[in-house]
DNA sequence: ATATAAATGATAATATTTTTCATTTACAAC
DNA sequence: GTTGTAAATGAAAAATATTATCATTTATAT
């Protein structure tokens, strides 16, 4: 079940954040889109709303929705920078958010989740993308 | 087993692509690094080889190799701009590459994969990121 | 050696995200 | 209700990242 925009906004209260009619606005706009949206996207709904809103306000209120997982960021398109030599036989990826380590890791094989979900949603299925997020052993040692 | 730099320039040439000094360096670059390396890392290593060289070429040569699948593009941090709200109970995406339309699904669980991932790498697993890319229905039907 | 299409680099344009700072405001305490 | 205060906002600019344009150069087939 979807996050609602009150219970959205009773955990913002929770964390001590204050709860401004701008920040009320992004979270009902964000709620009542079924769409993924851009911070820019974002932006041009709100504005509707609160006309004298700012691009900047929109950065930061989902950047603290981000960190209390109120929302869900999405990594479309291409475009994110970071290469490493193509394998011979596909991987995954673990990287270290602390230190960006990255450790390759084979042998899980989706193709068979790939198989129902494009025999559920009819997708023709062109590849995937799948990162573990996580602290690496050096990093978990400086417990900062 | 990862890709050579001779494996990579003959795959080059096989698509019609030149091989010139500028893509040279980039694949020796890359293929000589252990890291994932953005664009502009990418452009200072490569820029000592090839001192006259562009960031513009280094964008070129890098989406030619992704394009081929010669190297393997990774999504780090978390500023690739796109969100909706958060759901109780995760979920991941489904994601067309033509229209953008995004299609949550449910019910695939990987924290047996994050256990085993833990337990063999040391890493403090925060997170995950599981998307697929692909055309749906409608893009499909277009087809072009 | 030469012709030619492809690739390059310089420059500028565009897009995206972050910083700074003076002003405003939500909200707790009274 | 007033008031004090820390937090939040908006404007502007800076920083960063990416793409487009175009004249010049170059890899490669002939």
């Amino acid at each position: 079940m979807r996050l609602t925009e009150r219970k959205i906004a009773a955990t913002l209260r929770q964390h001590g954040y204050k709860l401004t009619p701008q920040r009320r606005s992004v979270i009902r706009t964000i709620a009542s889109s079924q769409d993924h949206l851009t911070p820019a996207a974002i932006y041009q709904k709100v504005h509707q709303d609160q006309p004298s809103i700012g691009l900047v306000t929109i950065y930061r209120t989902l950047d603290i929705l981000a960190k209390l997982e109120l929302i869900c960021e999405l990594h479309a398109g291409g475009s994110c920078h970071s290469y490493t030599i193509g394998a011979r036989g596909h991987h995954h990826h673990l990287i270290c958010s602390n230190c960006g380590e990255v450790t390759d890791f084979a042998g899980y094989d989706l193709t068979q989740l790939e198989q129902r979900l494009s025999r559920q949603t009819g997708f023709e299925i062109e590849g995937h993308l799948l990162e573990f997020i996580g602290l690496c052993q050096n990093c978990q040692q400086e417990d900062d």
